[in-house]
DNA sequence: AACATAATATATAAATATGTATAACGTTTG
DNA sequence: CAAACGTTATACATATTTATATATTATGTT
C-alpha cells in the first residue's frame, strides 16, 4: 500500500500548495505583498499606494493575515502589516522574475 | 506621472502573474504537473495515476492548455501532455521544496 | 465621563468565476 | 461501422470578488 500512501501525502501536499496559491492568486493581493517587501506598512499607506478602497483592503489584508503570509502589529489606531515568512518571499522574488524583469514589459500608452 | 505608470504596470504584471497563480492553483492541476515533472504522459496514464474521472481531467488539462503551462502532441488516439515551460517548472521546484519536503511531512494515520 | 473623530475590521448581498458530474460529440484505428 | 481515446457542452453547486453599510478600538477634547 505504498503508492496509495504516497498518493494521500501527496494530496495533501497538493491542498496545502494550492491553498497557498490561493491566497497569492489575486492581482491586489499580490501588489500589497509586492509593497510590503520593502518594509512594513500600515493600512492607510497600503491604501494610498494601492488605490484599492479600504474595507476591500482590509478584507483581502484579512486574508493574507488568516493564511498566514502577513503579521499585524498594533501600534495606537494604527495596524502595521509586514511579510511573515520566508517561503512569502521566496515566492515573490520567483514571480517578480517570472512577470517583472524587463522582457515580460508590454508598453501600451 | 511616473508614478501613475508605474502603478499600472505594476496593475499589469500583477495581473498576469495572478492568472498564473490561479491556473497553478488547484489540487488536482498541481498533481498532474506534478506528474508531468517526470516526463510527458498521455491522459488515460494520467487518469489512472491520479485517480480524476477522465471528463474532469480532461477539463483541467484544457485549463493548463489554454493557459500555456502545458502542451499536447497528439500520436494516434492518444494525446501526450508535458511541461511548457522553464516557468512552470521552477515554480514546482519552488512549491516542492516548501510544501513536500521532510520538515513539512504530516503523519496521521 | 461624554462625545467626536480617525483608523481599521466585519457583515451582508449581488455579481462573477470556478469546480464537478453527466451526457453528447469528434477522431483515429481496426 | 464499432471501439477506444479525448474533448466539449450543459447544468448545477460552491467559492471569490466587490460594494455598501455598520461595528470596533484608540485617541483627543471638553
Amino acid at each position: 500500500m505504498d503508492a496509495a500512501i504516497d498518493l494521500k501525502q501527496m494530496q495533501q501536499s497538493a491542498e496545502n500548495a494550492s491553498q497557498f496559491l490561493r491566497s497569492l492568486a489575486n492581482r491586489d493581493r499580490l501588489m500589497l505583498l509586492c509593497h510590503l517587501t520593502r518594509g512594513e506598512a500600515c493600512v492607510s499607506e497600503l491604501e494610498e499606494q494601492s488605490g484599492i478602497h479600504q474595507p476591500s483592503l482590509s478584507q483581502q489584508l484579512g486574508v493574507l493575515r488568516r493564511e498566514g503570509l502577513i503579521e499585524p502589529r498594533k501600534q495606537g489606531k494604527r495596524v502595521y502589516y509586514s511579510i511573515a515568512s520566508d517561503n512569502v518571499r521566496a515566492m515573490l522574488v520567483q514571480l517578480y522574475s517570472m512577470f517583472c524583469s524587463q522582457e515580460t514589459v508590454t508598453e501600451d500608452d
